[in-house]
RNA sequence: GGAGAGGUGGGUGAGUGGCUGAAACCACCAGUUUGCUAAACUGACGUACGGGUAACUGUACCGGGGGUUCGAAUCCCCCUCUCUCCGCCA
């Protein structure tokens, strides 16, 4: 969430900002700085009676000690009234500072100066094109078809197993897919990155700190019997290991990258263009997650964007960077960059990655901070991750765009991994 | 799942109703001493919100929430987590 401070100093900025996300954000921020107002002058309040009740109860202590009970007594009398007057305030007290909160929740980021206005993925800027788009002869056929074809995913298998968007990966299947984990892990390691194994269920507070709640439980399987979520992202475990830490400035940036299965829920969005794995509730991804100095952290974000690129690069594949709109980006992102490589059969782009900086967004509602050897207070951190990367687009474009008649290509990169370098 | 013991500041750990925001020790930081390092000594050493230009100061926080009391780290209730034993189990 946005600090206190930003939209207390510059409320018109705010307002100004977010219109580029669409958001007329005009009454919200002034129901916001009301209500802190308000916090602020009732706290001022049950603090003074707060600080006369600490004092007599001291007193009190002091006068039953020397036997002076009948003082005593009479002092004690006095709270009475105190106590009823500060249980009233605080009350009220408290329901500022949860109103507050739940307004300041609601809030999304503000979008760097960068961000195009928008409202739509039409209107995303692109900022870069690489590859080759192939010229696929005779026979062009949709992943659908290649891997029924080939016999290496299996989706019917998986809703008798589960449900619709539950696909089985059956054989050298199976195996492109941890070709590519171990691929995307060994560069991230390249990269920097420590890999993490984190837990694929959170908890409550979790999905907060990373602000898939309260907002989004739409997206998540929600495991009722424990409260658990099932992680849409590794963003959300690999992110909140740093909810309420305080880290020391020289330690940044942390840089953390996890692999594990992701979870989406994605009701009400099935339709055209979500064929195959196009769109699953269950698919994979390595993530890599920054935490970063605030002046450093775009730097961070070029970094980031460059690892994304190389890996694309290296498997081959036809791709262009989009800089999204401020209609388009997620409601907690400063500056997001989508990777989509080029399907050949589909003729399509399919985003396989989303880089992001949160700037201070989610370290506040995280209360991830860093502490340098010369400042007082510690300051909230920079937070990002992207996809590096999300598998079933990627394997939807290797195997439409590596088709021959006789077979599917292996990346020369994968095939040390896969241990074959056709599928046929 | 059953029984028991616990959760105190960065760490170890004292603290069973008031003088405790919290002893002591360690770590960290600043300084003194020393040719350097070490040792020794001195000092500083939590977070949040409020007031003040500032020095400073008020309030809250001893796993989380509620209660008893003039007053709670300390007593009571609920939750949670950790450890030990038993059961089950990859």
């Amino acid at each position: 969430m946005l600090t206190l401070k930003i939209i207390q100093d510059n409320p018109d900025f705010v307002i100004e900002r977010l219109k580029i996300k669409g958001y007329n954000a005009r009454e919200i921020v002034q129901k916001i700085i009301e209500t802190n107002n308000k916090r602020r002058d009732s706290q001022a309040k049950v603090d003074l009676l707060k600080a006369e009740m600490n004092r007599l109860s001291k007193e009190i202590g002091i006068l039953f000690r020397e036997g002076k009970t009948t003082e005593a007594n009479s002092a004690r009398e006095q709270t009475a009234v105190l106590k009823n007057e500060i249980k009233e305030l605080d009350a009220s007290f408290s329901e500022f500072d949860e109103q507050l909160s739940s307004l300041l929740v609601n809030l999304p980021n503000l979008p760097n100066e960068l961000v195009p206005a928008g409202t739509t993925a039409d209107d995303n800027l692109e900022v870069k094109r690489g590859g080759v788009i192939p010229q696929l002869s005779g026979e062009k056929l949709p992943h659908w078809e290649l891997i029924k074809k080939y016999d290496i995913i299996d989706f019917d298998l998986g809703t008798k197993l589960t449900g619709a968007g539950f696909p089985v990966y059956k054989g050298k299947g199976a195996k492109l897919q941890r070709a590519l984990i171990n691929f995307f892990l060994d560069e991230g390691e390249k990269a920097g990155y420590r890999e993490v194994l984190p837990p694929i269920v959170v908890n409550e507070a979790s999905g907060f700190g990373t602000g898939q709640l309260p907002d989004k439980e739409g997206m998540m399987y929600h495991i009722t019997a424990e409260n658990f979520y099932m992680v849409p992202t590794a963003e959300v475990p690999v992110t909140n290991i740093y909810r309420d830490v305080i880290l020391d400035e020289a330690d940044l940036p942390v840089k953390n990258m996890a692999y594990t299965p992701c979870f989406r829920r994605e009701a009400g969005s099935w339709g055209a263009h979500v064929r195959g794995l196009n769109r699953l509730h269950q698919f994979d991804k390595v993530e890599i997650v920054q935490i970063a100095h605030p002046e450093k952290s775009y730097e961070a974000l070029d970094q980031m964007l460059a690892h994304v690129e190389n890996l694309i690069i290296k498997l081959g594949l036809p791709y262009r960077i989009l800089r999204l709109c401020g209609g388009d980006m997620s409601f907690t992102s400063a500056l997001t960059y989508d990777f989509e490589v080029f399907s050949a059969a589909q003729e399509r782009w399919l985003e396989v990655s989303s880089v992001s900086n949160f700037e201070t967004y989610q370290a506040n509602r995280l209360k991830c901070r860093y502490k340098g050897k010369d400042s007082k207070k510690p300051e909230l951190t920079h937070t990002l991750n992207g996809s590096a990367l999300a598998l079933p687009r990627i394997v939807a474009a290797i195997l439409e765009n590596n088709q021959t008649g006789t077979g599917i290509k292996i990346p020369d990169v994968l095939v040390p991994y896969c241990g074959f370098d056709i599928i046929n």
